[in-house]
DNA sequence: CTTATACGTAAGTTGACACTTACGTAAGGC
DNA sequence: GCCTTACGTAAGTGTCAACTTACGTATAAG
């Protein structure tokens, strides 16, 4: 499912779209509305996205309104946080060895 | 850039070269040892990476070792930050509004 | 019941992308 | 000099993704 949101987000259309409807709901039509690509080609966009978990839909008569979903968003968020806090920290550790090492034998670390 | 910085994390094999050079350098022979595709394809991933701005080499004899480019992860993370910040921000001010106008006229904020 | 609206979905096309094998090239070892 | 090592790059292939047009379907409107 990260790999589906990482996919989805690599998309500059889809994230146009997540953009307009982070705030409000928007319905299919009022989101293709805003583009150059066919309603169609958003539908499409519009299912990616929900499949990645990062939209949900509600339906209302003929019409559906979408809107971005906090958790998938978060979910990315955190997936990609750990991505760099993760060499920050073997970064900070190698530092801190570095250091200790300059310490017991007076040999400046590089 | 920041699209072909997206683009390019949106890759699970080059995610996996990111992590490999986040915190030393290796050569390009060392990296593709790791991997099931072949050595070409490795070379390829590190242009992809490279042209993202999100790793950086250094040659050495006929050796090319490879680390990740810190600045170029630190775009992307500010990147994706105002992406999610924008929204947090839009809905806390929504939040603000909503409270003002209940205390104004005494409707409840739906 | 018929027509219009608001969609998703099927089918087909094009281009990009991840890969492969084959080749070119520069640095070292002998 | 010649051969090996460590690469990048060229060329070709199969697959997938983003798009198009055409069609199907459910709700509302008359």
């Amino acid at each position: 499912m990260l790999d589906q949101a990482l996919r989805a987000i690599a998309e500059p259309n889809r994230r146009q779209i997540l953009h307009l409807i982070q705030t409000r709901e928007l319905s299919a039509g009022e989101i293709a509305s805003g583009f150059k690509v066919t309603r169609p080609a958003i539908s499409q966009h519009l299912s990616v996205l929900t499949a990645a978990g990062l939209v949900t839909y509600r339906m209302e008569g003929t019409r559906r309104f979408y809107r971005a979903r906090p958790e998938g968003l978060e979910e990315l968020k955190a997936y990609l946080e750990e991505f760099w806090a993760d060499r920050l920290q073997v970064l900070a550790r190698v530092a801190e060895v570095e250091e200790r090492r300059s310490k017991d034998d007076g040999t400046p670390g590089d």
